[in-house]
DNA sequence: GACGCTAATGACAGCGCTGTCATCTGTCAA
DNA sequence: TTGACAGATGACAGCGCTGTCATTAGCGTC
């Protein structure tokens, strides 16, 4: 079990003298089996068996100048959201023949930027990224790289190629509307992380709230940190600490919801009656909670399918895409957190 | 912004054309800066900076035979404990100049296995792979693989090459002696997708329960569909069906104990008086829950910052690493889902 | 029976970089 | 002044594959 030492690889050349042809013959045998004979086939791919042979990736990269690699590049991996958007990219890429390489760039626009480069340096098939707040150097690269390019996750109006996702302020619109149409007079806002499509989300709030005139920026908790459970609760005290009045949060997403959810229950607060909690993204626990929490339901999955399905399409012929910029809706999932008058539980 | 047409590729003696030096100069500048002078390194430097030169990784790999990738295979994205690791792996890759290329498998060793060759393909510096039930076949791949291979999240006596891990069975001996001390009779073993890894558990928990003498069968629960808190009530409900007696719950992980908690909740069932309930790999969630839920916490950050430094190491020097297989311990968090006597909540 | 045609195969160059060795320059000690 | 030497730079080949031809064999047609 020697490691690390010098191995030899099996070439095509080897495979082609084991099989009694020429080089360019085996390649043809793993490319287009169609266009050599059945004997031939035969043979080579038994010479192929037999040494063991292996593709060597780089070589092929270089002579063909294209690789199969998809970079996907996301903010996070720790973070569900992202997991049901790797789930859908996974779905569609099976057996495409592509394969994912994922860059977490953890939420910081320069590590995006370097991975961007690393990615580029690659000869990508093809690139997805998460959001539409690249930095200029970043659009930049994009804007002239050699492969199709998707933004996830968002909308803009000024896509760099590609793109698939949703409003992330509508969304708030509507969780806040709902809220505020289920009788809460004093909605507040908890806020985690608070990355661009946090932002927007707190803008939906906002701009709801004061259009139903029952902002207050008292009733705004935010922070910069990651977004938990356990922060979802330490944001509720806080938020109640300084306006003990507050009847419904607005959380940005299922973990706050869960966190502040879980705090009313040791402060003996009652969810729906005295507190509504609306969530957003919908995560599989929301359902299952005492009560149920409302949430904006996200189409992730879909994202991550449409993405890919995209980018294969494009890669195949970039003209050929009909609709290049998809909008998905979101979903108002109403359940027991900010239904007013039902027994909790 | 034309996309997906030939793209003219910036090459080194383009770069060294333009800085008036030669092409190895350029590959030097980049590579090992200390071996050219300030006043060409700087020429070169703007000259990258003037084409935006990037380098092409394939010609690089193809060249000096290596390239800085690691390959990681994991049978799961969505699932928060692999994103514990990956936290832990990017962390420690951070700043070396390694890459990482992520498979998901999904469970499927027949996947595994495909993924395996593709990455080879790749002259990946190393690979890290979760578990240590590969197929012979993978095992095979891995054993003459040309770069130094961790298995990791659980422990063996043999290993492929390097290990990091701990031990399901012992993990969940330790779950089950604590309910028994605790004063549960009649515990039961909740468990869902019941890959390699819960069999361990599976069989720790039988281990100890048989050896307190309060094994019974019928209160084992399992099913092959994955995990989530729906599926934790869904389970607890079938259990309680065949054995209403049941008086704690061993759960395979965590989301299956939430979704228990939560299900017990809906049934008035008292927990931990009339139900003790005890979790495996502590997740964040588990101690915000009312009441907080005991679990057996898993160093799976550990094991992924672990992984990522010894294959760093092995990289550079594999008959340098002094323990290349490590066993890492868990620990039993107690919380108030399995103590008696206390007020819920 | 020579011609044109398609299918099957091969020869060759070169993708962009790096390992290896050669060359050149300037410095210092004898 | 000379030789030895280290530091800086360059020339060259070749990594393993694929694109682009060229070549050959096989076959039907008038």
């Amino acid at each position: 079990m020697e490691k690390n030492t010098k191995y030899k690889r099996v070439t095509l050349n080897e495979v082609a003298a084991e099989a009694g042809v020429s080089a360019i013959t085996v390649s043809r045998t793993i490319r287009a089996p169609d266009m050599v004979s059945a004997g031939v086939r035969k043979k080579v791919q038994a010479a192929i068996e037999l040494l063991g042979y292996v593709p060597d990736q780089a070589a092929s990269a270089l002579a063909s100048e294209r690789t199969n690699v998809v970079g996907l590049l996301v903010p996070s991996l720790t973070n569900a959201v992202f997991s049901d958007v790797l789930r859908g990219v996974y779905d569609v890429i099976d057996g495409s023949g592509l394969s994912v390489q994922i860059g977490n760039f953890r939420y910081s626009p320069s590590k995006e930027e370097n991975l961007l480069r690393t990615f580029l340096r690659q000869r990508p098939a093809g690139l997805i990224v998460a959001g539409i707040d690249q930095t200029d150097a970043a659009r930049t690269l994009l804007k002239s790289a050699p492969c199709p390019v998707v933004q996830i996750m968002d909308v803009s109006d000024s896509p760099i190629d590609l793109m698939i996702g949703f409003s992330h302020y509508d969304g708030a619109v509507e969780g806040t509307r709902h809220l505020i149409d289920a009788g809460y007079k004093k909605p507040g806002f908890l806020g985690a992380r608070m990355d661009p499509r946090s932002q927007a989300r707190l803008a939906g709030f906002t701009a709801e709230a004061q259009a139903r005139g029952v902002y207050d920026p008292i009733r705004v908790i935010t922070t910069t940190h990651p977004s938990s459970v356990g922060m979802g609760g330490q944001l509720l005290s806080d938020l109640l600490a300084q306006a003990p009045d507050t009847d419904a949060v607005f959380c940005n997403n299922d973990d706050l919801a869960a966190g502040a959810l879980f705090e009313a229950e040791r402060r003996r607060i009652n969810v729906p009656n005295d507190l509504g909690i609306c969530g957003f993204n919908d995560l599989e626990m929301s359902r299952h909670l005492n009560p149920g929490i409302t949430s904006v339901a996200t189409p992730r999955y879909e994202v991550g399918a449409g993405a890919m399905t995209l980018l294969r399409d494009a890669i195949a012929d970039r003209a050929a895409i009909q609709t290049p910029h998809i909008r998905l809706g979101v979903e108002l999932i109403k359940r027991g957190s900010t239904r007013r008058g039902y027994p909790r539980g």
